[in-house]
DNA sequence: CCCGTTGACAGGCACGTTTCTGCATGGTGG
DNA sequence: CCACCATGCAGAAACGTGCCTGTCAACGGG
């Protein structure tokens, strides 16, 4: 009797490992752990004969044991800041879960699996951040000095970062949009649509996508001499933003065309716009930041911006994971994924306001 | 010169392990494993100097070989039913997403993490499911002969699945709400504010769901006599929907109520009625099943129907880890959540129609 | 006939923990 | 003073793989 039967004796009816194969195909553990894995030098009939017998086990190799011996535990970190206890932001809900979604399909499409983490290391009573065996980590939106990331990047692992790291975070690579970029569109798409006045609905709080899209918006009124008429407010709280943007129409300097950053903006300000007996997009011209498509079937339809989560969810992915298995020699480590407009009814062109001129083009001839 | 050091000197650079602690601690690695794990019998002096020791070279547990070891790996699966390539269905997006956020954040504080992983076993190059050790698994919405359930509770891991399963799926332990209830409720609800023909938008695909809740539907029409008005579509395709919305408002035996299954369907029959020129709620009252809160501000508010995805989430992680954790002895392994009904205008009752005949059952007197 | 070569496999170490067992030491009751 | 026990710690055996090193037979050329 040998050790292995002997000692397998004591712990009944445990899952069979690569010993049990071995013995039960007459072969050695090596030529087993070769026939599966499709090294070695091997002839086909033995290969054969030793996945038939794993088969027939119902043979599963530990991946806990694999990834002792190879360092490689083929699982990804996805995290994003935390807006008190739950793990994802409210209000940027679509875009996460899009975004998410992409990630994970991309991740699986090559062979790894997602693994949810909070932003906030340390957690009570282990922290779970050490309890799994990563091979790199998706950080989405990462705050200024996030020790999260310094520490897992001291570790060398790879960290690639949805959104430009804030400060000198020194991520891997990043993906993000360019947000002036997008925000100078929408300005000038209102402006040709007859906006005279455009106003922000933006957030009080301080990631790179709020801050990038405001200074936007702040330096091109400067440029072209329009008081900036602008609203904050908390971006995690929705009750908030239906607040802010009555307040946003109740100013006296009421802007005639409103831009909300966020996805929930398109609802909160029609309904203001409804309060106050705008018709949008006669009296507002309307465009908010959304991936959700309700946008496209409200009343009137509202224009959107997409920030395009799929593509950057799986940019993100396709990076960190060249990252991991070294083949992003030479790669660019920062990559701009181009937005897009979505225009609808709620921002198409209207007539000048005059009453000289007729509201809608009368008689064409 | 001990062996220890001897074999250390080989791989430079290396995370520093349970042995480079005891060294510099001058203990013993038991003594490490006893202090930093709370176990065992040490004064806290040493205690203390060998968490200290830890902290200084910044030691952190390899968390594949602690799994190894112990057979608990802290992560927890969660797999959904998967339509094409995309890991989750995007017509029940919202509840998806706060369902997963909420067991994100019941798993977290568990000290428990999540790995998101696909419906279909033995994807390219090798399975994901083998290559990730897992504690236990949340199934959502598990089809009829889930081959992955049944290899999973096979292999002994613990399974609770969101949805009760169809066929004699042996999960450890299900969650659900009470569908059929929940459709009785909302059929009553729009009985009393005045419908007297209620239509169901719902699904083709074969899901308990979906199922559940049009055999209810069609059990009350036969209990109220009430000949059944429905369309059904795929709810993977979200354009589909929009289609069939229409649809069902264009038939000649037009309802004079509409419950949607799905998230969207409430602004796509927003969307019909006003093609049809059919008002909300006077000539139509609408009800959908939806997690989002855009139905709050829409014009007229739809009445929703909630099936509570962050207690149902919240409630299938802590079934599964009280399972994991051994602490399911004599709890009910089934756990039915309640659902709420958010009623606003939509479906608000309406005075009855003011000419002498309604167009509806002319003179039933 | 001998020796280098190659194919086909076996032995055994290492990965980094946890934990069982065991060995000292010092205090205490008999 | 001895037996005894609680205390504080060390040694070493697993956990299940992957892979490096070796062994043995067959084979062909000189």
């Amino acid at each position: 009797m040998s050790r292995a039967e002997t000692s397998r004796r004591g712990n009944r009816q445990s899952r069979a490992g690569i010993r049990d194969v071995a013995a039960a195909a007459g072969v050695s553990i090596t030529t087993v752990s070769d026939a599966l894995n499709g090294k070695g030098r091997l002839p086909d009939a033995t290969r054969r004969h030793v996945r038939e017998v794993a088969d027939r086990l119902g043979y599963r190799p530990s991946a806990a044991a694999r990834t002792l011996r190879t360092g490689k535990s083929g699982l990804i970190g996805l995290t994003v800041t935390t807006y008190g206890d739950e793990p994802f932001t409210f209000t940027e809900f679509a875009y996460f879960a899009e975004m998410a979604r992409a990630a994970t399909s991309a991740a699986l499409a090559r062979g790894y699996a997602l693994v949810i983490l909070p932003a906030t290391s340390r957690r009570s009573p282990v922290d779970v951040w050490s309890n799994v065996a990563l091979d790199g980590t998706v950080v989405v939106d990462p705050s200024d000095h996030d020790p999260v990331v310094s520490e897992l990047v001291r570790q060398g692992l790879p960290v690639v970062s949805d959104g430009r790291p804030a400060g000198s975070l020194p991520v891997t690579a990043w993906v993000d949009n360019d947000h002036e970029a997008a925000v100078l569109e929408i300005l000038e798409h209102l402006a040709a649509a007859g906006a005279r006045r455009i106003g922000l609905l933006t957030g009080t709080t301080t990631d790179t996508y709020t801050h990038l899209s405001t200074t936007a918006y702040l330096r091109w009124c400067e440029r072209v001499g329009q008081d900036p008429v602008y609203e904050s407010y908390p971006a995690h709280d929705p009750c908030a933003g239906a607040v802010a943007a009555d307040r946003l129409l109740a100013r006296p300097d009421r802007p005639d065309a409103v831009y909300g950053l966020f996805d929930p903006n398109g609802t909160d300000l029609l309904a203001a716009a409804r309060r106050y007996g705008l018709r949008v997009p006669d009296d507002l011209l309307l465009v908010c930041c959304s991936e959700s498509t309700v946008y496209a079937t409200t009343e009137p339809p509202i224009t959107t911006l997409s920030l395009k989560p799929r593509r950057i969810g799986t940019a993100v992915v396709q990076l960190l994971i060249d990252a991991i298995e070294g083949l992003d020699a030479g790669r660019p480590v920062e990559q701009v994924i181009p937005t897009e407009l979505i225009v609808r009814t709620s921002s198409e062109r209207r007539p000048p306001r005059t009453t000289v001129s007729p509201p809608r083009s009368p008689g064409h001839s």
